[in-house]
DNA sequence: GTGAAAGCGCTAACAA
DNA sequence: TTGTTAGCGCTTTCAC
């Protein structure tokens, strides 16, 4: 049960060439006669040798293995990013250390150095909002580090998103066409730059665009979760809104199924638009009309800008913009 | 952009101190003078040294970093373990390393190759079955390798699972009482080794004891998802069965919503049990009733054999039996 | 096309 | 309590 045995030196005393030429073969280099190359190869296999990454990571000063720091992989959502994030990575032959953030200040900014200490390649950050304490450590970071579905209010990351402002207003606008007059916004944490300054201004947007007075009474702000959806859901039926715009789908799932059982009829009585359009969003009953957006390219493609990073690319664009759409389903009777 | 360039030699010079006292201050060895040690604490704070874990892996043989193979981050049930994994890893200051291998034979043993490469500690391994080829990177790791959620049949692995059969047993049991005689089974893959050596035994131990025909037609199979789920729910309606046991809660999902959708009533025409107690099982309406596991459960206790194994502490048992129940919710009448 | 040798930054004896 | 000194297994000049 000790680990690795055999070495490149092995090899190479077995195969009657020097470590350089072994470490040649193992790194695809040219310059090796194909003969050569045969003989290390069967040596390797003779013998079962496979490279120790931590050495090479060491002499080399890359390890392949980029950071990924996500709040909770339990969120579909999250878990969604990451796997698209996991799977260019893959392409790229890059490994990936995981890292759960719990949405906490200090745990960030520690997973944060865990990661520095072991010399990942590069870092995607996903989260609902950044503070500067997190900032420090970005600057503080010898490499790269871009954000999945995360907007940088300093705009010093590279990130790559959905128009949230636009899409909200769209969809809070598709409710308005369908004559709501009282329409409830509903998001996590209204202090995270996301929700304050994109997503509820794409509703206030919408609503200034047709004349409707802001109402804060039909702002309300959870955490995130189902379970907090499910306990706003009362107050929503309270506050005589006739529907509702929802941020976050574990939320506008709680919404909706809390409005049910207080026995308030989706869509007839009530209509109910969600954000991410996640697996959850086909699975409750009636399923839920959203807006659209490509969550796992989102993850994918902060993982190519990753890859181009940490090559020392430039970046034709540091924030991308990914497009989003709206899927009418089942929580509103003709919107769009 | 460049990589780390204050090393243990600079606070060493710094501090004038000697290597090796600096990483006895950082690793907490007692032996340091309390003087010495805030002098090197001092030092290291205005440097902003921050040890480098690759060379430290490589001088001390041990990388602090586990493996974690899963099947797909996006499914809930595995999320959940690797969540009970990751808590319990920080606990232990392990960081995780997490591969997907997307259940892909070829996959799952090139990322054990990967992972293997990477110097990990040690490895948990999540998937719905085992084949020979990953036996065989089991045994050629010299590092030990628990099962979460997964029965080995040649039970050479270390595991950590609930009674799969029993509890299989018990909730068609609870729809036998109820009066069912027609009750289907549904599950992913038969070949797979947890479906048909374990879960399907159940089902049939039930049927036996209440003198019930097994019949092979009320025998579902399909491929562990929500899709696959709904897609059989027509065939499901069409065999004459009165309720169903699934051994999933993605399927179980989609068949409550497929026989939803094809006008079948449930409970009140067709009881459906699923297996696994996810956040899934309470977001349809009607919720799913539902074997109860501790999934979060597993993985940590998983991750905690893990860490006794590493550090080459016997295991008082080797395959972990954690308790199971049941929880009666809306697609089911009144079982148990 | 191949080899020799100097590190990469740290830990772990062993001395002192 | 502290310092010296080998490595850990590999990559990477630089020669040849």
């Amino acid at each position: 049960m000790d680990k690795q045995t055999v070495t490149i030196y092995d090899v190479a005393r077995e195969a009657k060439v020097s470590m350089a030429t072994v470490s040649r073969v193992v790194n695809g280099n040219a310059n090796v006669k194909a003969e050569t190359k045969e003989k290390v190869n069967a040596v390797i296999a003779k013998l079962g040798y496979r490279p120790n990454a931590v050495a090479r990571g060491l002499a080399s000063r890359r390890t392949t293995t980029i950071g990924v720091v996500i709040p909770d992989v339990t969120n579909h959502y999250f878990a969604e990013l990451a796997r698209g994030i996991d799977d260019v990575a893959a392409m790229y032959h890059y490994q990936i250390i995981l890292a759960n953030s719990d949405e906490s200040d200090t745990k960030e900014v520690q997973v944060m150095e865990n990661l520095l200490g072991k010399q990942v390649d590069g870092i995607i950050f996903m989260g609902n909002t950044l503070n500067d304490a997190i900032r420090d450590e970005f600057k503080k970071a010898d490499v790269p580090v871009a954000l999945a579905g995360l907007l940088d209010e300093a705009e010093e990351q590279p990130s790559v998103n959905i128009a949230y402002r636009s899409a909200m207003s769209d969809a809070t606008t598709g409710l308005l066409k369908a004559g709501h007059k009282r329409i409830a916004f509903v998001s996590g944490d209204l202090d995270h730059y996301m929700n304050k300054a994109h997503k509820l201004l794409g509703y206030q947007d919408a609503l200034a665009a047709y004349d409707i007075a802001y109402d804060e009474k039909l702002v309300f702000e959870g955490k995130y979760d189902y379970q907090s959806g499910y306990q706003l859901a009362d107050q929503i039926k309270n506050s005589a809104a006739t529907a509702a715009i929802v941020a976050n789908d574990e939320m506008a799932a709680g919404v909706i199924n809390g409005l049910t059982d207080a026995g308030v009829n989706v869509p007839e009585d009530f209509e109910i638009i969600t954000s991410n359009d996640s697996k959850v969003a086909v699975i409750t009953r009636p399923q839920l009309s959203s807006i659209t957006q490509p969550i796992y390219d989102i993850g994918a493609v902060a993982m190519r800008m990753l890859t181009k990073l940490m090559n020392h690319e430039e970046l034709a664009v540091n924030d991308i913009v990914l497009p989003h759409g709206f899927a009418d389903r089942g929580s509103t009777k003709d919107v769009k």
